[in-house]
DNA sequence: CTACGCGCCTGAACGC
DNA sequence: TGCGTTCAGGCGCGTA
């Protein structure tokens, strides 16, 4: 499942082999792949063809394409929910199994024709979104300028690999709230990129339980919980980043990250790394959460007292 | 206003 | 073996 490392992939893919490039003509596959744009299928093909793409920026798991050529300033919003892709291929290429939509763009030399959104689950999707001038009273970017954002993301606040977001950003944005740190985390208007693996993976290499309580959260805490958020989705970045074919924007959402690197999420039952260097023994455990899962240590997460 | 839980989806993995 | 059930996940939205 692409979480904002693997966002960021793509991002960059779009860079390197779109940015600059006009939209010739759109078919949507599937529908349900542009639900979230309310004027349908066909004002969607209609709008977007004969627009050039000038940009291609990223907020949390939010990635769109800054579109020159409409009356009303928009974007091209993506969104890769679970199970999305974005491709870019040559027109010659076997149609995949879950392609949903294809964009067709004006011919460069050693690019390929066609931008491909592929999704089994179809939790993502694309739609246009109008830009909208604002000043960002999130947390992360109090009183700051954001030029053009979609309307549509304009909501979540900054995400983890913003330089706006800081340990003090997220501190502040914590105690605003009153619930638990893990739901917290993954709410994306207190900190936005953070889903449920990497939200575990923090966590636990923070030293901090999820059930903790936001509203008695100290800096301390939050100064290390903010420090392995960025560390983990810089690490993720780092080993999805090499790991991608060239042509691919992306491939399939996987990081080889996933793999190697996971000390708690998925991991029920095995020994935790940290305590094992320190010669004691402690498993991992999963303990039911917003009816999935989280993964934490025993020993070195200390569950808060109820 | 905030907090919380459901529904959207498919297919792999599982149980009878 | 085959068929039904469960699970995974982000996010928008309805409800309390």
């Amino acid at each position: 499942m692409p979480e904002l490392p693997e966002v960021e992939v793509v991002r960059r893919g779009l860079d390197d082999w779109v940015v600059g490039r006009t939209v010739e003509s759109v078919q949507v596959v599937d529908p349900r792949s542009v639900r979230r744009h309310l004027e349908g299928p066909t004002d969607f093909s209609a709008t977007l063809t004969s627009t050039r793409i000038t940009s291609a920026v990223r907020r949390g798991k939010f990635l769109w394409m800054i579109l020159d050529g409409l009356e009303t300033p928009s974007a091209l919003v993506a969104h890769l929910g679970m199970s999305g892709q974005l491709l870019v291929e040559e027109s010659s290429a076997t149609d995949e199994k879950h392609l949903k939509v294809r964009l067709q763009l004006s011919p460069e030399a050693e690019k390929p024709a066609e931008l491909r959104f592929i999704d089994q689950r179809i939790f993502g999707g694309m739609f246009l979104s109008p830009l909208v001038s604002t000043v960002d009273h999130l947390p992360g970017g109090v009183g700051s300028e954001i030029p053009v954002i979609p309307k549509a993301a304009a909501h979540i606040a900054r995400d983890v690999l913003d330089p706006a977001s800081t340990p003090e950003t997220l501190f502040v944005a914590l105690r605003k709230r009153t619930t638990q740190l893990k739901r917290a985390i993954l709410d994306q208007q207190v900190i936005s990129g953070v889903g449920n693996i990497y939200a575990d993976e923090a966590l636990w290499a923070a030293k901090l339980h999820g059930l903790r309580s936001t509203a008695t959260i100290r800096r301390p805490d939050v100064v290390r919980l903010h420090t392995a958020l960025v560390d983990v989705m810089d690490r993720a970045l780092a080993a999805g980043g090499t790991s991608f074919d060239a042509l691919y924007v992306n491939v399939n959402g996987a990081s080889g990250y996933f793999d190697r690197s996971l000390n708690a999420y998925g991991r029920e039952g095995k020994a935790c790394q940290r305590c094992a260097e320190a010669e004691l023994t402690s498993l991992i455990r999963r303990d039911p959460f917003m009816g999935r899962s989280s993964f934490s240590c025993p020993r070195c997460q200390r569950k808060p007292r109820p």
